[in-house]
DNA sequence: TTATTAAAATTGTATATACAATTATGTAAA
DNA sequence: TTTACATAATTGTATATACAATTTTAATAA
């Protein structure tokens, strides 16, 4: 058990919400890096893997790169870039669409989706860290980040 | 008033613990973003913000670079890197340790003393954050993520 | 002393972020 | 029709992250 004091060697904070933020801050980190170490194995990123979830969730519809963007956790994300990495790994198909020549469609392949099966079943994601909050905690935790941002 | 389902365009979640991770990520760049952008006008980034407060706080002991790093939000980050963008700038100075020529000590400028009390004169570093939620808001939140990272 | 190991920092590389500028295409107005 | 504007995507650049490899110096053992 750390608390946040001992992992930034902070003895004290201005205030209770501070100090909440750069926790907040810290453990998105933390998160991030937990589901880094996983996919790794699998050859792709976090984000990639975002990407790859979201276009599971339309298929067999195709995305145009706006709709991944507006669907991923990270805005700022280049969707052109992160998309063709995928491409290069033959888990996504790009093809201009014939009825809009600026938009492009975006479509997961039969590979894309065993490697989602594979890293499912492999560990249903993030096992662990589902289960260290009970879900009146989650509920809770939901909230609170809700307000934060209003 | 936007929900982490209306932000990333999900309707559902495996779970309540599933959709609070996720929400953990989406705030912690959220959160991120609002700190990058304040911090803009005055020329350094978050990253920069956070070294130059952790050198205040030895100021005036200067720490080693491995401090730097053992106090920071995001471990990997390359204080070799950060510290001497922030030299560049004239905020920070480096000098070999004399006793162990090994280790460089990093000490916090006059100048970079300034512009830390101009960042916290000019906005109390997150003063709208640090109202959304309350005092006991807060002690949940702190309490919720150290559950999360045990 | 010399060789070995450890410690501290630096450097290299691939990835992603943040944001601005640009290109290509479509739509609407003069 | 031509011009102007808007949309979708791409490209460019600076920053930071993640992690491995390397360099320099110090400490220790043979």
């Amino acid at each position: 058990m750390s608390t946040i004091e001992e992992l930034i060697r902070q003895k004290s904070f201005p205030s209770e919400q501070y100090k909440a933020i750069i926790h907040l801050l810290y453990t998105g980190n933390w998160v991030y890096n937990q589901s880094a170490t996983r996919l790794k194995k699998f050859g792709i990123t976090p984000e990639q893997f975002n990407v790859l979830r979201i276009l599971r969730g339309s298929h067999p519809t195709p995305l145009m790169l706006q709709d991944i963007t507006n669907r991923m956790i990270h805005k700022s994300s280049n969707a052109t870039r992160l998309v063709e990495k995928l491409r290069l790994k033959g888990l996504v198909t790009r093809e201009i669409c014939p009825t809009n020549r600026r938009q492009v469609d975006i479509t997961i392949t039969a590979k894309g989706l065993q490697l989602l099966a594979r890293i499912d079943e492999d560990q249903k994601e993030w096992p662990e860290l589902h289960h260290k909050i009970t879900r009146h905690e989650a509920r809770e935790l939901n909230r609170i980040l809700e307000k934060l941002r209003s």
